[in-house]
DNA sequence: AATGAATGAGGGTTCATTCAT
DNA sequence: CATGAATGAACCCTCATTCAT
């Protein structure tokens, strides 16, 4: 309705984005209403309207529906991986790696709201889910490896019990999230208990 | 489309079923439509199309997709949990309850498919939601108890440590579906994890 | 449910009727729907269900929907419109019918509720709208025969007129029914209005 | 299905209009609907294919079924009411205002057909209902003030006798629309009735 | 690049009606 | 006479996607 040069119009961000910014500007807006709504709230006609663009535009950045939300889980888990990663790296135990991956998840989660969770949780999409199980082998084989490394645990046993380990990580942020228990007892409690399967698994028989 | 051996012919009206079966046939038709694709994929048309009967029948026995949806959760879950509690009823440490527990989650899987670990995983439609809430309050508070009792540990970090352990068992099918381990290895490793969680977080501050 | 020897069933009655008795009572099922939810709450399910009989039952004693509706619509004009001709007959004037017409349509309401008011307004499906039209077009001839007679107005005029006197007579029972008058308020304006329209219809050029 | 003289051929894609031409092409089809068939005949699917567009378009431009025919209930008691009140105060009396308006209506009829007698007598859906009931109010309000001032009526009279008065405009139109008189014969005789009826009620007590 | 009209398929739901038992 | 399982058509509504402008 406005004629001309707001630069920005509405609150939305109207106009004059180079590619890449607007890009940017899709995924913000989807990022947000997965956070309030899920997958589902997330159509191409409410990204479009949320950013203050015509319908169509969605198509010009990505192919479809799917590859918004996908392009959407590798900004976001990239967002979460690498810091973790970094903070991981800087720590020389198991047990304070652990530590500081949770730290950043909660750091994560406490910037960017419920997202990371549903990104990480929920049966979504195809396009999706086959990335999720992709970025959940990577970290699986590297927690696996310094629990083999540390505690001694035969490989096909760190496998399964870093898989294990990981699987609840959604569960702690939910614990967070519904008042649960402090982000300091959780990680502590999480911590500990996935020490202790570790120094077990590699203790004997 | 079909020309050759199906049960029953393409246009032809279907068997006449009593109510009860006709339920329990929709029922697994859902099963099966949700082991395959997903929640998505159980629609009421998709049930029909697959049981064999026109698209209103569902609404027959269902009020609604939602309705359909938690009756199957009610159904696959009750039957997984009145057999996990008993026998883990029977046993009476922890480690073994877990155990036990653990090994009817397999017979189920093995009996009816994986099916079951989408039902407690994936973020689902409302009714199922709510409903898998409630029953995960309820097992979660069981194992808390026992958790609390046997080792010691605090209410509060008990039932943490409960909600911990329950949310990973989804994963631990998934790997022996996947071929990540064999019954007996997985069972071995989940349980020890448990025990020896338990048992640390029960040993000092 | 029940299996044997319940007289009555439940409060509907169930067992045991003539043909003419069932028929009856699904009539006066159709006609509580009606008064409550106006056509479309009649439904052949809704009626079965109200009367504790099954789904089919209703074909056993009406053709179809339309068919039970109209039946329905002959039982209730009849039932007011026989009682209003008597009371109309009583008297000797137009104005004397008039008022005693009217009276017995408050009467009726006032013992059945707002079904006839939407049995004589409503545009409702098909096989009530003819028998509508043509019991209008009787009692139009029969109010015109009056005004022309006692007025001397000219036979197409009274025939008008009549139409339009009888147009509003839903609309005095909406008055009534929303509390916009009383009965004898109501009455008596509703009578002035049709005198006088007709005296002056008969009075010149 | 048609083969020839369609201005649009079957499958082709529709005419690209604007929005604002789509829309009253919609309520143009909604409107010879009703006219043909009633509120029943109006569907999202039957305006969809009248129109020759696709099903869903419809949505586009009206939030649902019931705001279709609140749109155009609002348009048609629109282009009736402004012009029947313009005319209706270039008139000093009351009979002057009866007759002005009624020649509006059969103008208004003349032009647009039955549809206007349609919309303002059917019991119809929600959405029409509550329009017409407070359309109706302003109405009766206007008129019963006439009244009450020209004729020395109560208030309360003045109001029901406005509303008996107005209730029967429909069947005036309908009386014309079946050749049971000419326009000026049935403006004569319904403003006629009118006076009569409005001085009389004003006349003694 | 961007708009926004339009498509078309998919899925939810309700009911009149039929018919095997 | 009665039951109640089953059909099938008609609607409602939403969205991913296309494409003329």
């Amino acid at each position: 309705m406005a004629i001309a040069d707001d630069p920005i119009a509405d609150g939305a961000p109207a106009q004059r984005l180079t590619r890449a910014q607007r890009r940017e500007h899709f995924l913000d807006v989807a990022a947000a209403l997965v956070a309030e709504g899920g997958f589902e709230a997330v159509t191409m006609e409410s990204v479009a309207a949320r950013a203050g663009v015509s319908k169509g535009l969605g198509y010009a950045y990505f192919d479809n529906r799917g590859e918004l939300l996908a392009a959407l889980f590798e900004r976001e888990t990239g967002q979460l991986d690498r810091p973790a990663t970094r903070a991981a790296d800087a720590q020389e135990t198991f047990e304070g790696k652990v530590r500081a991956t949770v730290g950043v998840v909660f750091d994560t989660v406490a910037a960017k709201g419920p997202l990371i969770a549903r990104l990480l949780r929920a049966e979504a999409e195809g396009p999706i889910n086959e990335r999720r199980t992709k970025r959940q082998r990577v970290i699986e084989r590297r927690w696996a490896q310094l629990i083999a490394d540390e505690y001694g645990v035969s490989e096909p046993t760190a496998r399964a019990s870093a898989a294990i380990m990981l699987a609840s990580i959604p569960r702690v942020i939910e614990l967070w999230a519904s008042g649960k228990g402090s982000r300091e007892e959780l990680t502590e409690t999480y911590t500990r208990m996935c020490t202790a399967a570790a120094r077990d698994l590699g203790s004997a028989i």
